[in-house]
DNA sequence: GACCAGGCACATC
DNA sequence: GATGTGCATGGT
């Protein structure tokens, strides 16, 4: 069983080669295209990076002090703007109160101590909190998304009622802590499931996977 | 026009 | 603890 996942990577790594994730400029990117992107697909968010980056608003300090209303305006594209707003304006009090708005100092703390922080900020959920922390710090964690569950679910790694942290668990008890790899693995699963594993017209017989073993 | 997208919080039972 | 609902834009 060891071997289903490290043979998954395998197939998708030599089917799609390296995704060069996370597509942004530097951690703090990261962090605000990670709360952006909740159950939103990645080119309305693109959009929305884009008008915070012409505002030239684009920073933990300017964001800071930019007016909620004013920041939702500018975010529209992403979709929940009023919500994602103010989710953005709590990350920002909990990074200014806790690290004095420096994000080097919020980098060297420990993982699961962060984690555990990150979570309290209403707004950051298990994936944003795991998006966070592998992507815009390294951090060895695995991160679980529709897709990886969809994925899985096909391919009977998982069952149906599984919840995150169970399908978490399942991927770090087999891998090593490896960020690359996570890294990796988890923009595999995002293309594949954007190309292949589809909600309702999924296309299994074409996957690099192949057939999954169950037909919905 | 329905369905979907790199979730999350909150109300209710 | 499980289940349902609101949040919203833009592509297929």
């Amino acid at each position: 069983m060891t071997s289903t996942l490290r043979s998954i990577y395998n197939k998708l790594y030599k089917h799609f080669g390296p995704q060069a994730w996370w597509p942004a400029d530097d951690p703090w990117e990261v962090i605000v295209g990670a709360i952006l992107t909740q159950n939103t697909s990645w080119v309305n968010v693109e959009r929305a990076l884009d008008n915070l980056k012409v505002k030239k608003v684009l920073s933990p300090g300017k964001l800071y002090r930019l007016p909620e209303k004013k920041l939702a305006a500018i975010i529209v594209p992403a979709g929940y703007y009023n919500i994602k707003a103010h989710r953005l304006k709590n990350f920002l009090e909990y990074l200014f109160s806790r690290y004095g708005g420096d994000l080097e100092k919020m980098s060297v703390v420990a993982s699961p101590l962060l984690r555990e922080e990150l979570l309290l900020v209403n707004g950051v959920g298990p994936e944003t909190a795991d998006a966070i922390l592998l992507y815009a710090f390294q951090k060895p964690v695995f991160v679980v998304d529709a897709y990886t569950k969809r994925i899985f679910l096909r391919h009977k790694l998982i069952a149906e009622n599984d919840g995150y942290h169970t399908v978490q668990f399942l991927c770090m008890s087999r891998l090593k802590p490896d960020a690359p790899l996570y890294n990796e693995f988890h923009a595999l699963l995002v293309r594949a499931g954007k190309e292949f594993c589809l909600k309702r017209k999924p296309r299994c017989e074409c996957c690099p996977l192949g057939k999954s073993q169950v037909a919905k």
